[in-house]
RNA sequence: GCCCGGGUGGCGGAAUUGGUAGACGCGACGGACUUAAAAUCCGUUAUUCGAAAGGAUGUGGGGGUUCGAGUCCCCCCCCGGGCACCA
């Protein structure tokens, strides 16, 4: 019975790790450097299986860079601003300070219960004084620099909390605390410029290094670069016109209306000379009321109204309907199109409802390029087109078509992205105050850098019924303006936390610095991260948003790198019960019960060996037992060796046992370097089998493959379960493993002296025998015509591979 | 609708360049130990025909290339994720 007694043993290796600093990193050391980043949680109070998932992949990699001779930098944090502190405040009265910082005490024990190595040291917390002043610092250099700006913009609202609600609380249109109606509301808001980066975040993401082929898509959707023309529109008999824009100048002359957004900026100027106002401002209204979510999901059914005004067709110069429509969103391009019903669904879908015209202009004769049914958008030639008939469609007639426009000044060639400026403003109180001041003389002035940080005030009611809860606080609020002196008001908006994510990762390289939120040689040297690891869910947004903030930095002259992140790895969902995991559903699984009944090293094979780290995967623990039953085998036999007496000559057990190890050495570096964890787990399991069929059938080992054995073994297993194999290796050895490098593949005891050779008749396996390695053909067919009873002349032809496969066909 | 993934035993999942499909683990079944159970150990476990030897079938479906296809090509179905009235 196994002795293996894991809750001591873990214990006594994180006391052990603590007092030697094994997870310090001094950032001069001469050897290569590794930044190894996980990302950092959101303090919700107990670690769940995403982040043992998260922290175990991350410790994998850090202690594996480390036997590999790797200065490793590996720090952690806490995303520690954020909205369920504050609501827990409302509910409960507990200050959202005491309450996060309570919830970051118990997640800290539970990684480090975990076996999780990191430089504690370097610690951050965003919703600390010291970390939320250089957040502030950040955003003045940004507002300096115009990469920053407020203006007015419509926010989601919440009827019944009264508030503004991040795009990711707004579920199916509908509040995710109270389930009211969400509405669209004009506030004046702050914006940082990530549009300014569009193409550069764009191309950014061919230069980068590995990332998750998806996590690359998603961000160039995200982006949305569309290229077309942009033209001019004037309305007829008034001196009024706008802009269009459209990704299919080829079809220009298709055009039998244009529509313009309710929300377009020119619609008073629209109102006054139009003679069907009141259904157009009825119209307006209606469409101001509906919710974000009604106008997109609803029917589909398209709704306008007609201005009544006439536009020009700048090519035909023919005269053709104005409509107003809210299909047509008023902050995605100019705010209005042309309409080429002919050969684009969406106006088509129109133009049937509203009986207007539709006019063919591209046409193919090999497809069925019919508009009885549907829209053409398909490729074809330019027909019913002027001049331009004949031409091909897309490319061809639509670059000769933007040369026209260019010609009659009237339009150009014109690029546009989906990425819009960041909002960042929050009407909440449990987040980093922006650091401006409003002055009636001087306008919007940033507060003094010696002043920061302007510190969250202290209020009695968090509720944010009106306003910003900022506002209330009245000492908060009065100021002197830091440019003239006169009183002035502060901003009383919060920063969204995902800025304070966005440098995270700089910050820890000088987490203790007063003087200046990074050292810029430090970032130079230290950045890009070479392994960045996190969840998927932040595909978009905290990534794109932290390279933004690395490009605007470099071009503040901050940094001196394009990007922050060289390889990312994006782990997969772990669900339970068919969803993902959360309180509200209540189907959460608790990582600390198996920390008792299983122990850590358990859990994070067990969690590696389930899937493959990228794929998503339902928590069924089940499994657990597998890789318990592996540690108490692994213990067992580690000992057993130990005690084998000696003999001087090595048997061919131990023969065939060296390549064994050399074959697993291989194999698991091959899998550790593509992050396959679930199949280095398998092949310490079927070490450890080889192992047990071993000490079965030897009494007696040489010294030399008894003590290689045992320091193999414990240092393959080292990454993934290192309590075990610390003790394992200690109790062995008198010294510490983590003083070990990573083992060399020994490429002559690497090939089995035999394999089991297939034969094949008609490319069906019809016999298999155990050969000696490296014969050639003529040797093998020899073997096969003896044993098998074949023969040369029956068959045509003979294929063989060698030291795998020989196939007679017939 | 568009863009990514993916579909292999009862289950999670393995399979360099096309070369023994189902590694490893879970579960299940049988056995050993035990008064008994748990734990542990040994064995069996894709389906199907057969008493057995052995045969046939088999990686979502259909076609193709090849001596040989889970892997490559064409068509289709289903599942997961992202984006979505983006002009």
């Amino acid at each position: 019975m196994s002795d293996y007694k894991f809750l001591e043993i873990e214990k006594k290796w994180q006391k052990n790790w603590d007092e030697s600093n094994l997870g310090k990193c001094d950032l001069n050391s001469s050897k290569p450097k590794f930044y190894n980043l996980c990302m950092y949680p959101y303090p919700s109070g107990d670690l769940h299986m995403g982040h043992i998932r998260n922290y175990t992949i991350g410790d994998v990699i850090t202690r594996y860079k480390k036997l590999t001779g790797h200065n490793v930098l590996s720090p952690m944090g806490w995303d520690s601003f954020g909205l369920p502190a504050e609501n827990a405040a409302i509910k409960t009265g507990i200050h959202p300070k005491e309450f996060t910082e309570n919830r970051m005490k118990n997640m800290k024990n539970q990684i480090i219960r975990l076996g999780s190595l990191y430089d504690w040291d370097r610690e951050v917390a965003a919703h600390t004084e010291e970390y939320y002043k250089w957040t502030q610092y950040l955003f003045i250099q940004f507002f300096n620099n115009n990469l920053a700006y407020k203006k007015d913009a419509p926010v989601n609202w919440c009827t019944s909390c009264k508030t503004v609600l991040a795009n990711e609380q707004v579920i199916e249109g509908n509040c995710d605390r109270c389930d009211s109606v969400v509405t669209q509301k004009n506030l004046n808001q702050w914006f940082l410029k990530i549009s300014k980066y569009s193409e550069e975040l764009l191309v950014g993401l061919d230069e980068i290094g590995e990332w998750p082929e998806n996590v690359k898509a998603m961000q160039q959707n995200w982006i949305g670069k569309s290229v077309g023309a942009q033209f001019k529109l004037n309305i007829s008999n008034s001196d009024i016109s706008f802009e269009v824009f459209t990704t299919r100048p080829d079809t220009l002359f298709g055009m039998t209306f244009a529509v313009i957004s309710p929300e377009h900026s020119l619609m008073e100027e629209i109102l006054e000379i139009s003679e069907n106002k009141e259904e157009i401002k009825k119209y307006i209204t209606a469409a101001a009321t509906k919710s974000e979510f009604e106008r997109m999901s609803i029917t589909k059914e398209k709704t306008g109204v007609d201005s009544g005004l006439l536009v020009i067709n700048p090519l035909t110069n023919e005269k053709i309907p104005l409509w107003i429509a809210d299909y047509v969103l008023v902050n995605y391009g100019t705010g209005a199109i042309m309409a080429v019903p002919a050969h684009d669904q969406r106006d088509y879908d129109f133009a049937k409802k509203y009986n207007i015209e539709i006019r063919q202009v591209i046409s193919e004769d090999t497809l069925d390029s019919g508009i009885d049914k549907e829209a053409f958008i398909d490729r074809g030639k330019l027909v019913n087109s002027g001049e331009f008939n004949g031409l091909n469609s897309h490319d061809e007639a639509s670059s000769k078509i933007i040369e026209k426009l260019v010609d009659m000044k009237s339009g150009e060639g014109k690029t546009t992205y989906r990425l819009r400026d960041w909002l960042i403003s929050r009407q909440r109180y449990w987040g980093c105050p922006i650091p401006l001041v409003n002055c009636t003389d001087c306008g919007l002035v940033p507060e003094k850098l010696e002043n920061l940080p302007v510190k969250l005030p202290e209020i009695e009611d968090y509720l944010n019924t009106d306003g910003s809860p900022l506002s209330k606080s009245e000492s908060f609020v009065n100021t002197d303006c830091p440019m003239c002196g006169n009183p002035a008001k502060r901003e009383t908006d919060t920063m969204d936390t995902f800025v304070d994510s966005s440098w995270y990762f700089m910050r820890y390289l000088d987490a203790s610095n007063s003087e200046i939120p990074f050292d810029i040689e430090n970032v130079n040297n230290w950045l890009p991260v070479d392994q960045y690891i996190g969840g998927v869910e932040h595909a978009i947004l905290h990534l794109l948003y932290s390279r933004f903030f690395i490009k605007a930095l470099r071009d503040l002259n901050m940094v001196d790198i394009n990007e922050p992140f060289q390889n990312l790895f994006s782990q997969g969902m772990i669900n339970f019960e068919g969803s993902k995991m959360s309180k509200s559903k209540g189907n959460i699984v608790d990582p600390e019960g198996y920390f008792k009944t299983h122990g850590a090293d358990s859990l994070r094979l067990y969690i590696l060996f389930m899937a493959p780290p990228s794929d998503g995967v339902e928590w069924n623990d089940g499994g657990i037992e597998g890789t318990r039953r592996f540690l108490y085998k692994l213990w067992d036999n580690m000992n057993t060796f130990s005690d084998l007496a000696t003999r001087e000559i090595k048997n061919s057990d131990e023969e065939k046992l060296e390549i064994y190890l050399n074959q697993t050495i291989e194999s698991i570096t091959n899998h550790l370097e593509k992050f396959e964890f679930n199949t280095a787990v398998s092949d310490l399991m079927k070490l450890n089998n080889e192992l047990s069929t071993f000490v079965k059938n030897n009494k007696e080992i040489t010294d030399e493959i008894k003590k290689k054995t045992i320091q193999t073994t414990c240092i393959l297993v080292n990454p993934f379960a290192p309590h075990i194999s610390s003790e394992l290796f200690f109790k062995n050895f008198k010294s510490d493993i983590t003083e070990l490098t990573w083992p060399e593949v020994d490429s002559s005891k690497i090939e089995n002296p035999t394999y089991e050779l297939v034969i094949q008749i008609n490319g069906k396996k019809k016999h298999a025998t155990e050969v000696v390695s490296g014969l050639e053909q003529s040797e093998i067919e020899k073997i096969c015509f003896e044993k098998f009873q074949l023969s040369a002349s029956e068959y045509k032809k003979i294929i063989f591979v060698k030291d795998k496969i020989i196939n007679f066909v017939g």
